[in-house]
RNA sequence: GGAGAUGUGGCCGAGCGGUCGAAGGCGGUUGACUCGAAAUCAACUGAACGAGUUUUCGUUCCUAGAGUUCAAAUCUCUACAUCUCCGCCA
């Protein structure tokens, strides 16, 4: 959410990145719901002083034995008139809210204008793509073909873009969890968290999921329960609603957790294979930090992300998303996609983001100063470390051996018991 | 799931329907004392919104929401949370 005062004193500067986001929102309503806000605002204000002033002089007079009515009759009325202020007010404001809800954040100057995803500039690329002596097979024909992963049994137990693992392929899944949570921990300094896979809706308002993405999300029925669709929920709420002290600023945190995501609006994209899930693995990383040290956080954020792949031996590259493409919470996100020689692209397969206070204020998400001044909405990071399902894609596929068999990276080896070929 | 108890500021803990943002303590900050520290003493010590913006004034907030009243931390109702007992269960 943007502050009310911002958008106020800089309209054309708010128009002008609603429509680099290809947003058709229409803010000119915020002006009169403001001003109309501030006016009964001080009408009811000063209405309560009366009556506050009046009752207190019917408290002194009742305790020298003074007779009350009198005074009782004046106030009679305030009270009527007050809640009818204050329901009003109360409109007001839930319009305001509701429509402050649905704008999206502002832009960092460094996200670059553009329409889709094409507009993406590369920002770096790591490593070779491999050349293949024989045709790359698509991960899940080695995978099925290893009987690491069932595509027919997971329909059948849930639905389409359900999978299950198996043997290997479920040993490598939870083997990539425990490398990316060991990395995270001991070498770049974050706290493992496990937080609940279910969360209240205003946890995801918090956040930005909800009120706008209702349709991506899982509810849970007749309860005001959802599955995350990412643990960047829990994280950054975890210290909502609370003032933290600078000194105890950056936090890091990082957790696994399995994501689910209704994936409305992608049917017929990615259909095959375990590319685009309803339920899949990821490790998260999210940041919390003062306004002045954000864009740095970025770079480390991103970077920690980069180590995953580069330990790994995976190619790929950062794109810096447009603004036409960058989501809705995020004033500046770099995504990293990771090489399939299958696809011969790269495909996204983490997204890191500075969020600015966006969230933060929805979140009521403070921190005051050392210097003791007014205490300010922090800043919030998210980035994943990385998206599990499509690291075990990536190395099946980059990793795939004439005869079908797949070699596990180096990194990865202890974590798989010595195994260094799945055959 | 059933029965009972409880829910006050960063923490502990008072609070008869009236002058309570809320006694007292702890913690914290600053100052005095000290070569320094500890101890001691003193002062200060929540947030948000609105008006003015140098000092200020007003409103709201005692788990949340609704109600009674001129007036609610204090009374009533509902929800939620915690604790204890019973049941069930990983």
């Amino acid at each position: 959410m943007l502050d009310i005062k911002y958008i106020l004193s800089n309209l054309d500067e708010v128009k002008g990145f609603l429509k680099a986001r290809n947003s058709d929102l229409n803010i000119d309503v915020l002006t009169e719901l403001d001003s109309k806000r501030r006016k009964i605002i001080g009408e009811t204000e000063d209405l309560k002083a009366k009556r506050n002033e009046g009752s207190k002089r019917i408290g002194m007079a009742k305790s020298t034995g003074e007779d009350v009515n009198a005074l009782k009759e004046q106030i009679k009325d305030l009270g009527d008139e007050i809640k009818t202020l204050d329901t009003e007010l109360a409109d007001v404001e839930n319009k305001l809210h509701e429509i402050l809800m649905t704008i999206p954040n502002k832009l960092s100057p460094t996200t670059p204008i553009g329409k889709d995803e094409n507009d993406n500039p590369v920002v770096r690329t790591w490593g070779e793509p491999r050349k293949f002596s024989f045709e790359p097979k698509p991960h899940w024909d080695i995978a099925e073909a290893l009987g690491i992963m069932d595509f027919e049994r997971g329909v059948n137990l849930a639905q389409s873009r359900f999978t299950v693992l198996k043997n290997a392929g479920a040993r490598m899944e939870r083997a990539l969890v425990n490398f990316m949570l060991d990395l995270h921990t001991k070498q770049h300094g974050y706290q493992e968290i496990e937080p609940p896979f279910m969360v209240r809706s205003a946890i995801l308002e918090g956040t930005g999921q909800l009120p706008k993405f209702a349709e991506d999300l899982y509810k849970i029925n007749n309860e005001d329960l959802w599955l995350i669709p990412t643990a960047e929920v829990p994280l950054t709420n975890l210290n909502r609603e609370s003032i933290l002290e600078e000194k105890d600023l950056p936090l890091y945190y990082t957790a696994y957790t399995p994501c689910f995501r209704r994936e409305a609006g992608s049917a017929g994209r990615d259909v095959r294979g375990l590319m685009r899930q309803h339920q899949f693995d990821k490790v998260e990383m999210v940041k919390i930090c003062t306004p002045e040290t954000s864009y740095e956080e970025l770079e480390k954020l991103t970077s920690n992300a980069e180590d995953v792949l580069k330990i790994l031996e995976l190619p790929y590259h950062v794109v810096n998303l447009c603004s036409g493409d960058i989501g809705f919470g995020s004033c500046k996100t770099y995504d990293l996609e990771v090489w399939l020689p299958s696809q011969n692209k790269y495909r996204e397969i983490s997204s890191c983001s500075n969020c600015e206070d966006f969230q933060a204020r929805r979140m009521n998400l403070r921190y005051r100063p050392s210097d003791g001044g007014k205490t300010r909405f922090a800043h919030t990071l998210n980035g994943s470390g990385i998206a599990v399902g499509r690291t075990l894609i990536a190395i099946i596929e980059n990793y795939q051996n004439e005869d079908g068999s797949i070699n596990i990276p180096k990194a990865l080896i202890p974590y798989m018991d010595g195994l260094t070929c799945v055959r």
